[in-house]
RNA sequence: CGGGGUGUAGCUCAGCUGGCAGAGCGCUUGGUUCGGGACCAAGAGGCCGUGUGUUCAAGUCACAUCACUCCGACCA
């Protein structure tokens, strides 16, 4: 369309280099910037206030379900670290460390949070004592940071955004109801919120957190076939309490370890809405946690009252409770479209003075660019229907992304095969070795996934050993 | 951490066998425009990533270093 223009902004298309399609949307969507901390990015406005949906949504969610926020120390002492011995072990390699308070060198060297686990046990030792101070259901919204060797923006930087929900129960039962509770969360906010679906399931013991018992994650599939662990909720049963001795007396006045939990999801959420819906012009916002739900473009602004108009229709449809934003600055009509097309604003209204002439404007869907006239007093109806129906399209499609690249593999060959070319999710049988998931992985290239609850029998054998299958995994190359 | 690529204006980049720092877009001001990235005119804007070396002379050559990026390895 505009072969003989100069544009202003231009993104690598995806099918030529997906890596450089998300970086070119990160800048010109103006989500991130890069600072001179390296693997620390800047999160600029669009996108703090992306995150800030998010966090709202969910932590409305965990309020409702009796959780309550707090503030954890950023420092853990080296020795607090040490407590647990798988915990320290996954993490060691990749934390940071304060040596030095001012000009005076510490006796002990301080870590800064890549989790806070230990401080929360820590704490919950001195404040648990009877069965009566339980349950704890703490949740804090933080940074935490993690030494990563290669980052990319959202996906992978050092200090990143979450939040970490850390429980602790009087029994195994109520804990392990609290960790799966989380799950359902975490997938209804992906799929009714993010419009991302998503495979719920545990992860093998080979992919676990450091220090649980179990963990559970929502995966999602990106669209260049590649898996982005959404959300993961963990199961420590008493490991921890037992580490850091928390007890508490129960019933019958006997002292009891308590059982705990652990669940986070975090800013790389953004980079996996960004890889989910968005498409050559730019991001596709789910309008749940679009910023800007709907922007009015006024056409020839300065004629016949369009201004006006257009700041008219702007206060109504904040009123009516949609996020609603007038562009009234001096660039042409053409260039706003391409601009909030990059950002990923669901619904453009664009008026001008054969709208008002006719009591229309003209309504474009950024999924599809669909173009509908809409007539002015009905606006207040017809955009949260569009919203909505514009949600259910986005998640369609991702949805049929996800269901067209998952394949059933019967054998190693057939793994390797499924993933030539491009990536995809693969469906195998496993017999519940690790020697044989770590075949797998160093054959294909793929790390298991999960063990979905929504299990399919393939066949009855392990694709590696031939031994009698215990589950179907799903294998995929993850980010 | 290993291998490749890139660092020059806000952005994308040109700058050959060393010899005055360049273009397009963006930005500022004024005007005409406005239904898919408008046009005219006048301006502003540079420690050539950083450091050391070679040279009469370095954006250009050498070495080092830092950052970004891609591919591996690693990674809740």
């Amino acid at each position: 369309m505009a072969d003989d223009k100069k544009l202003v902004t231009q993104i690598t298309s995806m099918e030529d280099d997906f890596a450089q399609w998300y970086t070119d949307i990160v800048k010109k969507a103006e989500l991130a910037d890069y600072s001179s901390m390296k693997g620390c990015i800047v999160v600029r406005p669009y996108a703090y206030a992306i995150w800030e949906n998010i966090q709202h949504i969910f932590d409305g969610m965990i309020k409702e379900t009796g959780h309550e926020n707090v503030a954890m120390p950023i420092f853990i002492p080296e020795s607090l670290l040490q407590k647990e011995k798988d915990h320290v072990e996954g993490f060691a390699p990749e934390v940071a460390w304060v040596t030095y308070g001012g000009n005076e060198k510490l006796e002990e060297r301080l870590c800064v949070r890549p989790t806070s686990e230990t401080l929360f046990c820590e704490h919950y030792a001195h404040i648990v004592h009877s069965y009566r101070d339980l349950p704890k259901l703490y949740n804090q919204w933080c940074s935490v940071v993690r030494w990563e060797k290669t980052t990319r923006p959202f996906l992978r930087t050092r200090e990143f955004w979450w939040q970490e929900g850390h429980t602790i129960h009087e029994t195994e039962a109520e804990a392990r109801k609290e960790t799966l509770d989380i799950l359902d969360l975490y997938e209804k906010l992906l799929t009714e919120y993010l419009c991302m679906p998503v495979i719920k399931g545990r992860k093998t013991d080979k992919e676990k957190f450091a220090g649980a018992e179990e963990t559970y994650t929502v995966e999602a599939m990106m669209h260049d076939g590649k898996a982005l662990q959404s959300g993961t909720s963990h199961y420590f049963g008493d490991g921890f309490a037992k580490a850091f001795s928390i007890q508490f007396a129960d019933r019958n006045n006997k002292l009891c370890y308590p059982h705990q939990t652990s669940w986070g999801i975090s800013t790389r959420l953004i980079g996996g809405i960004i890889m989910t819906h968005g498409d050559n012009s730019g991001l596709v916002l789910p309008p749940a946690i679009a910023p800007i739900q709907v922007v009015i473009v006024p056409v020839a602004m300065h004629k016949g009252g369009v201004l006006e108009k257009a700041a008219e229709l702007e206060k109504r449809l904040k009123a009516a409770g949609i996020r609603a934003k007038l562009d009234a600055s001096e660039q042409t009509p053409g260039w706003k479209y391409a601009e909030y097309e990059m950002k990923g604003v669901p619904i453009r209204l664009e008026i001008g003075p054969r709208d008002i002439e006719n009591g229309s404007c003209v309504l474009v869907r950024r999924d599809n660019r669909e173009k509908t006239v809409c007539a002015l007093d009905s606006l207040e109806t017809a955009i949260p229907e569009m919203l909505c129906e514009f949600g259910k399209a986005i998640y369609k499609k991702a949805k049929d992304n996800l269901e067209n690249n998952i394949v059933e593999a019967h054998s190693l060959e057939e793994m390797k095969a499924a993933i030539e070319g491009k990536a995809r999710f693969v469906k195998a049988m496993w017999c519940g070795d690790e020697e044989c998931e770590n075949i797998i992985k160093e054959q294909t290239g793929m790390p298991s996934r999960c063990i979905p609850f929504e299990q399919e029998h393939i066949s009855d054998v392990c694709p590696v050993c031939g031994k009698p299958a215990k589950h179907m995994v799903v294998f995929g190359i993850s980010y």
